[in-house]
DNA sequence: ATCTGTTTGCATCAATTGATGGAGAGATTA
DNA sequence: TAATCTCTCCATCAATTGATGCAAACAGAT
């Protein structure tokens, strides 16, 4: 027995994927308590008891939306991580820095529902949680601070929690960031990247052998 | 006339200020749209009409929340501006993150308000903004980042809004960081600390003419 | 005590929201 | 064709929520 998770992705056509779709955008637009089923169902051009058909309670849904949002970026870092393979500290930092915030750019729904998934959980609900622990345990060992899996100390996964936090953050507010900083679109992507490598690079490169 | 939050501010123990003080903790918790007013009105002990009564209608209540909040984060980020004044910039960065982590940690609503309001911002409704520019300002100037207040680069705003967001996510966050990073409470509070003066003092420290 | 203005809670509304039952439409199978 | 299964929507419910009218309680002044 399939879930509707893995039905809607063997299918993009089928009204469950159509319904995911629009889902992520809206939970990812307004958090779990200020999107409405009836939003999402105006905007998918179907009456709700369709959707409840399809995905059952509100709470399935938005648990469905993050597992499959969560599935995807594992993806793309496993692309990253290949990329930056075997290549010295300085430039895996630049290449991962610039590789995934152009891929999340593009795809700036992911950090909004990561980020609101975190800081808004309506209690009582049974809300799945985003797996963070994962990604920063894979990133902190493609960045050289960890050799093993289980021998990452509080330090490492510390700061790559800043490295995360700071890319999610810049891109899950780029509405009311780059006003602030006075750049728009590519021009605050650029400042980013930058601001990201100045950061970073210096502080892992350097006292890398201090962890 | 005196503004509702004006009185409040006045006198601490009048309903007023009884109920901003509730309903900081509240919003704090819940963001906008998962705050009801009976919640607040059920922690106050009182009933919703009088909350009506006081503060109007809910959108209201919360850029009073949001107002006072701020104008405290203002008066501490001075506090902490005089004690650094002066002093080197290693020290100044140092003292600052030591200083406002604490301020933080102890006043969490604070952070979490900040990034709620800032992440879900309901639309259609009458919400105020907090005044993040003025506070990037601030710190870019105290940590010699720029001379002037109108004549600060992307970039030093870029890289200020990096700290301030990483402070803020890791408090707003610790629920959810800190069994992820695996330190509690206090032992949390200096990894935070640990990391941010790791991070930040050799990026700044060193490039700081290159802006 | 009486008057006046402020404060408080009960009762209630209308709108919104999550959720469901059941009746059809449509395709597929027997 | 008849039977079955899948899918869709209309109508509707109960609960929640923001908001208000009104009367009673209260406090201070005259």
């Amino acid at each position: 027995m399939a879930t509707p998770l893995e039905k809607a992705r063997r299918d993009p056509n089928s009204m469950k994927a159509k319904i995911l779709t629009s889902a992520r955008k809206i939970f990812s637009k307004n958090g779990f308590s200020g999107t409405t089923t009836r939003m999402i169902a105006k905007t998918v051009g179907i009456d709700i008891s369709t959707l409840y058909y399809h995905w059952g309670e509100k709470a399935d849904l938005y648990n469905a939306v993050l597992m499959d949002t969560q599935e995807e970026l594992k993806q793309e870092l496993k692309r990253i991580e290949k990329i930056i393979h075997g290549k010295p500290l300085p430039s895996r930092l630049e290449i991962a820095i610039n590789e995934s915030c152009d891929y999340l750019f593009k795809n700036s729904e992911i950090t909004n529902l990561i980020l609101l998934n975190y800081f808004t959980k309506p209690k009582g609900k049974d809300i799945a949680e985003f797996h963070f622990i994962d990604i920063i345990t894979g990133i902190a060992i493609s960045m050289g601070l960890a050799m093993d899996k289980d021998k990452i100390t509080k330090q490492a996964k510390a700061r790559v929690m800043v490295v995360m936090l700071s890319l999610f953050n810049f891109i899950a507010g780029k509405k009311y960031l780059s006003p602030i900083i006075g750049a728009e679109s590519q021009d605050y992507l650029n400042v980013v990247k930058e601001t990201l490598n100045f950061i970073l690079i210096p502080a892992f490169v350097q006292d890398k052998k201090t962890i």
